[in-house]
DNA sequence: CCTTGTCCTG
DNA sequence: CAGGACAAGG
């Protein structure tokens, strides 16, 4: 008997207030709204799909594509393959099989959500422009080098109007100065200008690397004084362009399918261990606590130490509603990237390597150094550290690769005067942090992200039941479709199943432990179930439960007691019922839900 | 017929 | 978690 698992309160007959709804909504912390639906311009990029033969096999794409890997893959800094190759790997035997299936009763013109691999060949309503679009620009990126080449060479004009000669001056002048004024004072600034500071950020790193790739060798101390500041123009004009090439293209490939983020996941993963790696100046030893998971209700919850005996079944009269509004718990930093086994499946995969990545956002890294084996801790509660959570799965990549050249760029570079100083480098990432984020939501346009998700998980926390229209209402930032609707209620439906079946399992150990009354089931914080739970919809444990939900829990836990102690579970339909009991248990949901950037805005400041 | 929900599978 | 089959309700 496991006395964490279910407790026995002294006396019972509180069961009667469990029906009442915990009703909250006094507290509305006046949600934000933000004017983000003007920026919603740029979102239609186009996405490539590596997958797509044509691409690979274009031998004069090839040799671009080499070039850009070639960048890439010194922006990884590390010497990992990456194989370009073996692209190819996967030749699925998706034919024979399905053949003799039968027929597909609804084939839904075309899924919303991140495309499967397989069959998902034709649906592509956007997959298809993806691999022309990238070879356009890749083109077209490669004329304008061209020009600017003989242009430059030619010595015709000694002043371009368009970015005037930088001479001897680090070239990135005017631009420069917004970039860091406007972060500064402004984080969601357009996304036009992120961009460019996101490349302009890049070079000071990348300049090397493209000097190396794209220069001829040459000899600046034979060429008069005129020419040099020529030659320094075209350097920098030239890093300027590759990196915007480079930009664009991991732009355009994070876009994609999964597979391929994984794939570059991989990578960046290993540019962040490497980073890690590096020692710090700021290596504290405060991070021995790996955060056990033990430890989870006594951090969030003051009520965790409070005697058994005072169950929070006995005082629902205290709290009408839970008390405090739904917040997200600001977190200490605590978990330094980890080597995601490569066994686990992509989709996990990727999320941890996102949340892990985006876990050392400016404040967590500069403030905690940890120099961990990697290995020591694999996945506990990595989400936790996820701030800017609602950051999709996309630019995130980018800025923290960014980051990362920044920071670590090599043993070597590492001397360079890249950070003039801590404190004004966190900030410029901060402001980065910001600005990625916040465009980012725009950039994923359609479809559910893995900020909806999260968020559909602490919604379940309130309603089990949601109905399409409330999902609609409290998604205002989704464009919903009948693929999206029923993907979303899709969702709940398999959080109920989960919430089922793990309740059910719980209620069964109880008897299997000799407990005779189902009033005796009580589901606290720190209770297994409850542990369970938590760990599934709030992974990170960074939202404060709501108590309504451990009521609910505990009726469901007394529920399946009920009725597999009565013998009904012989019935095939045996859990209809409860099922209908607690689908009329659904609470209102918190307004601040309703912000279509809820919880990153509390990420804020 | 369409939506919603469950079950089962991967 | 997504797909698909299937059933039930409007």
């Amino acid at each position: 008997m496991d006395p964490n698992s279910i407790l026995l309160p002294p006396q019972s007959g509180t069961l009667s207030h469990l029906a009442e709804p915990c009703m909250e909504d006094a507290r509305s912390p006046s949600p934000q709204k933000l004017a983000r639906d003007s920026l919603f311009s740029c979102s239609q990029v186009p996405s490539s799909s590596l997958a797509d033969p044509d691409w690979f096999w274009d031998e004069h794409i090839q040799a671009k594509r080499a070039r850009v890997e070639t960048i890439v893959q010194g922006m990884c800094l590390s010497p990992s393959p990456l194989v370009p190759g073996s692209t190819q790997s996967r030749d699925s035997p998706r034919c024979a099989e399905k053949a003799r299936e039968r027929k597909r009763k609804q084939s839904l013109p075309m899924q919303q959500g991140p495309p499967k691999p397989g069959p998902a060949r034709d649906r592509g309503n956007r997959k298809g422009l993806g691999g022309p679009c990238v070879r356009e620009q890749l083109h077209l990126l490669k004329q304008q080098l061209r020009h600017l080449q003989e242009h430059i060479l030619q010595g015709t004009e000694p002043g371009d109007p368009a970015s005037g000669p930088g001479g001897s001056e680090k070239g990135k002048g005017p631009l420069r100065a917004k970039q860091r004024n406007g972060h500064g004072s402004s984080p969601w600034t357009m996304d036009s200008d992120h961009h460019q500071g996101f490349s302009r950020d890049l070079s000071g790193v990348e300049k090397y690397r493209a000097s190396e790739v794209e220069h001829q060798p040459e000899e600046p101390g034979f060429l008069p004084s005129g020419t040099e500041a020529l030659l320094e123009f075209l350097r920098e004009e030239l890093t300027r362009t590759v990196s915007q090439a480079v930009d664009s293209v991991l732009q355009k490939v994070l876009l994609d399918p999964p597979g391929h983020l994984a794939q570059l996941g991989r990578c960046f993963q290993g540019l962040v261990l490497q980073g890690r790696s590096e020692p710090s100046a700021s290596e504290g030893g405060a991070c021995k606590d790996p955060l056990p998971l033990t430890t989870l209700p006594r951090r969030a919850q003051p009520q965790a130490g409070v005697p058994l005996g005072s169950l929070s079944l006995a005082k629902p009269l205290d709290s009408p509603s839970y008390p405090v509004s739904p917040r997200m718990i600001p977190k200490p930093y605590q978990d330094p990237p980890a080597n995601c086994p490569s066994t686990m499946p992509s989709c996990i995969q990727e999320n941890q390597i996102l949340s892990q990545l985006m876990g050392h956002g400016p404040n967590g890294y500069w403030d905690s150094s940890p120099s961990q084996d990697p290995s020591s801790r694999s996945h506990p509660s990595s989400e936790s550290a996820l701030r800017p959570w609602g950051a999709v799965r996309l630019r995130p990549w980018a800025l923290n690769q960014q980051q990362y050249s920044l920071t670590f760029p090599s043993p070597r570079l590492e001397h360079l005067p890249l950070l003039p100083s801590v404190k004004m480098e966190q900030e410029g990432l901060q402001a980065v942090t910001n600005t990625l984020s916040f465009s980012s939501v725009h950039i994923s346009f359609e479809g559910l992200n893995s900020g909806h998700l999260k968020k559909a998980k602490l919604m379940f926390f309130f309603t089990r039941y949601p109905s399409s229209n409330l999902l609609k209402a409290y998604f205002p930032d989704v464009q919903f479709n009948r693929c999206i609707t029923s993907q979303m209620i899709k969702w709940f439906s398999n959080f109920r199943e989960f919430y089922y079946i793990q309740t059910e399992k719980f209620a069964r150990q109880a008897i299997s432990e000799g407990v005779k009354n189902p009033k005796m089931l009580v589901v606290l914080r720190d209770s297994e179930l409850f542990r369970v739970l938590n760990m599934h919809y709030n992974k990170g444990n960074d939202f404060q439960v709501p108590d309504c939900f451990l009521e609910i829990a505990s009726v469901t836990l007394q529920e399946f007691f009920r009725a597999v102690s009565a013998g009904k579970d012989s019935d095939p339909s045996w859990k209809k019922p409860i099922y209908k009991i607690i689908s009329k248990l659904d609470s209102d949901i918190p307004e601040i839900f309703k912000s279509s950037s809820y919880p990153q805005e509390l990420f804020r400041s």
